[in-house]
DNA sequence: GATAAATACATA
DNA sequence: ATGTATTTATCT
């Protein structure tokens, strides 16, 4: 890799550097090198420069050249913060290809690439000149508040002096304190990053000799804590290892009074050390096992299927042992020298699977996810660039790493929505990142799922990707048996108690008489209103899509956001003619309260976004329920992923409905590999599981097809609909959102939008229609859908939308309407 | 008419 | 993102 540009600095040239800035800008800054940091300079290190009046940021270097800007007269930066860059040329060919692919800017996947604690930025702090008598000077009442705070605080910033003062704009005030020079400004950068610094204790020299070290008996003779101490230290001091202050007070308990007494007697001394946030698990021991025979084949496919492609998706049902397998691939990558990215779902990383990978590889195996810190963030990121890391267990975002020698890229879970990232720019899909990530490496990636994404499939039946099978559960764990419990016929005979079947109440009793847990599922993705029929489980769908249609309450219609068809809303069921129309969407608050009802003495825990909202929450309920502090487990999604339980015998499925009315083109597929998913939780090793699963279209194809464990069916009804309807991967997504805080301004603006695209794109462009969410923060959004044929040239599509944006940008009748594109926006 | 809030604009 | 110049809204 090329770190340093070769430039003969003898001549003393002057050097101009192209910079990316944290921000989203569509354009990079070229600024100007001082002579004395001409051998510094170098692409993929930080500077800092000044952007804009006052403002101090990181900026990243991209390109060095001889030649000054014509136009301008650049600016000198500040300085070179590393010694090493901190970004390679592979990442930043990787950032240019996410600009371009999801049309975003520069900035966006800077910010979103390097880990905060690596971009610095100033913050403007007001500071009170001391040897002015202001007494004496004319000051207005909102200047003398900010006075009498600045006398006590000394510095406040332009946010502190904001929330005081009540008001947005503060700049007209500080302005005239500067003019009456009572105050001054200053720009403080802070480097975010501090390494950790631990005390350590040893004992000091002198006493390190025989004779000395003896009479230090007599000396603590009176002492009796200070002697513990001492007494520890000695213990301690025989492993060999540096010992902790933290430690010794520990294994001493002798207070920190008698610790500190020692010190004072210059017994023992103290240093600090840097050292690292991340712990290593250094109980290296290896796991041995030995791969099953479908395994080992599926291995050996894997490899056959490398030799003529990059991209393998390994289909592997649940509990075929697919981690054994990635293992295997994982060892053989690095034993060649290479690198390793282990991608998962998020909520994956805080489970089973990280620790068994982490206790197989030991301490050369880097863990990267949300739940870190922004310290911890940057030594993880140091850990790659320094080589200690060979394998990175990561979410979404660790495809940002600096890797420079990746062989192997395993995504686990490929089908899983949360690889996507929606909000805020680059909204970039992961999974296909990565798969261009390995194409710039040179490296082989796995896609691994036992419920494939449609796309994923079709390209490995259509041979741009290997495909291999693992369709044998490992250890001959037994499939759980299923029952589909039909909700309407079970109202019929008045046999349901809330939300629960009779079936299920009596699975739940069983299961908790034989002290076994119960899971039961809930998605709340179905807080969309819709209407569906009480006696039929009729639920109106779109005539032009296969969509569920929504209901508005603004208008009372019902809605396809796809196509923009809309017809009233039904007051008799046009299926059956009963009245009894309902309104439905329920979460997992309300499964919770109406269960306890049921069973008042049974413990009840809920997992879902709300329940793990503090740091440590997630951990304590999946503990609890490891722990069987808690029977019943009621969830999102969240209970379907990545989480193993011994004891869990039953899985419930409140209401396979709401997943299947999704209004959503994939709201099929989705619902296929969640129930799919969930089910596999069921019974594990020596118990056999079961699966309830309670819905009003008991007969519908999807849960036929998760009983029946029939990907393939699945797979050949969707594909087909896709076809039809010319949805991916027949056609290319991308969706455009049109915002504005004025909607009668916001809908002329998005039609007159719409008609600029249509006028290159014809009719590949839908819309502009109103979202399912239609303002969010007091702007009102409107949505163009953009469907790409295959056979378009994709990149001339984009080129197009770029121009579009730009052209409708000078526009001046609609200043300040917003325009963001989601490419591929699943 | 003064002041605050909203907006447009540029940043090298 | 954010400071600044400019326009618009709001108040005494």
């Amino acid at each position: 890799m090329q770190d340093h540009i070769d430039i003969d600095f003898t001549e003393r040239d002057t050097l101009f550097i192209e910079v990316i800035l944290p921000l989203s800008l569509s354009k990079n800054y070229i600024y100007r090198v001082p002579f004395h940091l001409n051998e510094h300079t170098a692409v993929g290190k930080r500077v800092i420069v000044q952007f804009g009046k006052n403002k101090i940021y990181t900026a990243l270097i991209r390109s060095i050249s001889q030649t000054a800007p014509e136009l301008y007269a650049a600016k000198y930066i500040i300085d070179v913060i590393d010694e090493h860059p901190v970004v390679n040329q592979t990442q930043l060919q990787f950032w240019e290809w996410m600009t371009d692919y999801y049309l975003c800017n520069e900035g966006d996947v800077m910010s979103a690439a390097l880990p905060a604690g690596l971009k610095l930025a100033s913050e403007t702090i007001i500071i009170l000149r001391e040897e002015v008598n202001h007494q004496e000077l004319f000051v207005t009442d909102k200047e003398a508040v900010l006075i009498t705070a600045l006398e006590k605080q000394k510095r406040l910033t332009v946010d502190q002096i904001s929330a005081l003062l009540g008001q947005k704009t503060v700049f007209p005030i500080i302005r005239s304190l500067l003019d009456k020079e009572i105050v001054y400004i200053a720009e403080e950068v802070v480097e975010k990053y501090k390494p950790l610094l631990k005390s350590y204790i040893t004992l000091n020299s002198f006493y390190k000799e025989e004779g000395n070290f003896r009479q230090l008996f007599e000396v603590l003779e009176r002492a009796p804590k200070q002697l513990d101490a001492l007494l520890a230290y000695i213990k301690l001091s025989k492993t060999g290892q540096e010992i902790s202050r933290q430690q010794l007070l520990e294994d001493s308990n002798c207070g920190q009074a008698a610790l500190k007494s020692l010190l004072d007697k210059e017994i023992f001394s103290l240093h600090k050390k840097a050292v690292s946030r991340l712990q290593d698990e250094n109980d290296d021991l290896i796991l041995n096992f030995k791969l099953s025979e479908a395994q080992s084949t599926a291995l050996g496919g894997i490899g056959t299927a490398f030799e003529t492609k990059d991209v393998v998706l390994l289909h592997g049902i649940t509990a075929s042992g697919k981690t054994q397998v990635y293992i295997k691939l994982i060892e053989e990558a690095i034993a060649n020298g290479g690198q390793v990215l282990f991608l998962l779902p998020e909520i994956a990383l805080t489970t089973q699977i990280v620790e068994r990978i982490k206790r197989y590889f030991g301490d050369a195996i880097g863990v990267y996810h949300s739940k870190f810190n922004d310290n911890e963030r940057v030594e993880i990121w140091n850990n790659v660039i320094n080589g200690k890391y060979r394998i990175v267990l990561g979410a979404r975002s660790s495809v940002f790493l600096p890797f420079n020698a990746l062989k192997l890229i395993v995504v686990d879970e490929e089908h899983e929505s949360s690889y996507k990232q929606n909000e805020p720019a680059p909204r970039y899909q992961a999974r296909d990142a990565a798969v261009y990530l390995a194409h710039l490496h040179k490296a082989k990636i796995v896609l691994g799922s036992a419920t494939p994404s449609i796309e994923s499939y079709y390209n490995a039946l259509n041979h741009k990707y290997g495909l291999v099978t693992l369709n044998e559960r490992f250890g001959g764990v037994e499939l759980p048996l299923q029952e589909v419990v039909s909700i309407s016929e079970e109202t019929k005979r008045k046999k349901m108690v809330s939300y629960f079947s009779s079936v299920l109440i009596d699975d739940i009793t069983a299961t908790l008489e034989k002290k076994e847990q119960v899971i039961l599922f809930q998605n709340r993705r179905g807080y969309a209103t819709i209407l569906i029929c009480k006696t039929c489980g009729f639920a109106p769908k779109c005539v032009n899509c296969d969509v569920s249609l929504t209901f508005h309450k603004s208008s009372g219609k019902l809605h396809c956001h796809y196509c923009g068809y809309h017809e009233s809303s039904m007051n008799i069921c046009p299926a059956c003619g009963s009245v009894h129309i309902e309104q439905k969407g329920f979460g997992t608050e309300r499964v919770e309260e109406e269960l306890s009802l049921i069973f008042p003495e049974v413990k009840i825990a809920r997992l879902d976004v709300d329940s793990t909202r503090t740091k440590n929450s997630l951990q304590k309920i999946i503990g609890d329920f490891q722990d069987k502090k808690t029977d019943i487990l009621i969830g999102t999604q969240m209970v379907a992923k990545g989480l193993d339980f011994d004891n869990v015998t039953l899985i419930g499925v409140i209401n396979a409905d709401t997943l299947l009315n999704y209004p959503d083109f994939r709201a099929f597929e989705r619902s296929y590999q969640l129930l799919a998913q969930v089910a596999g939780r069921a019974g594990r090793r020596d118990k056999q599981g079961k699966v309830c699963i309670q819905a009003y279209d008991d007969d519908h194809r999807i849960i036929k097809q998760v009983v029946e464990n029939n990907y393939i069916a699945m797979y050949n009804d969707e594909i087909e609909e896709r076809r039809q309807f010319h949805y991916p991967p027949f056609t290319r997504l991308i969706f455009i959102n049109v915002k504005h805080k004025d909607s009668n301004l916001l809908n002329a603006a998005s039609a007159h939008f719409a008609a600029l695209l249509r006028s290159q794109l014809g009719n590949r462009v839908l819309g502009p229609e109103q979202p399912l969410v239609s303002r969010i923060r007091n702007y009102y959004i409107k949505q163009l859908i953009i469907k790409s044929d295959k056979a378009d040239a994709i990149q001339k599509v984009k080129g197009v939308i770029k121009q579009t944006i730009t052209d409708f940008n000078s526009e001046k009748a609609y200043k300040g309407i917003i325009i963001q594109v989601d490419v591929d926006p699943y």
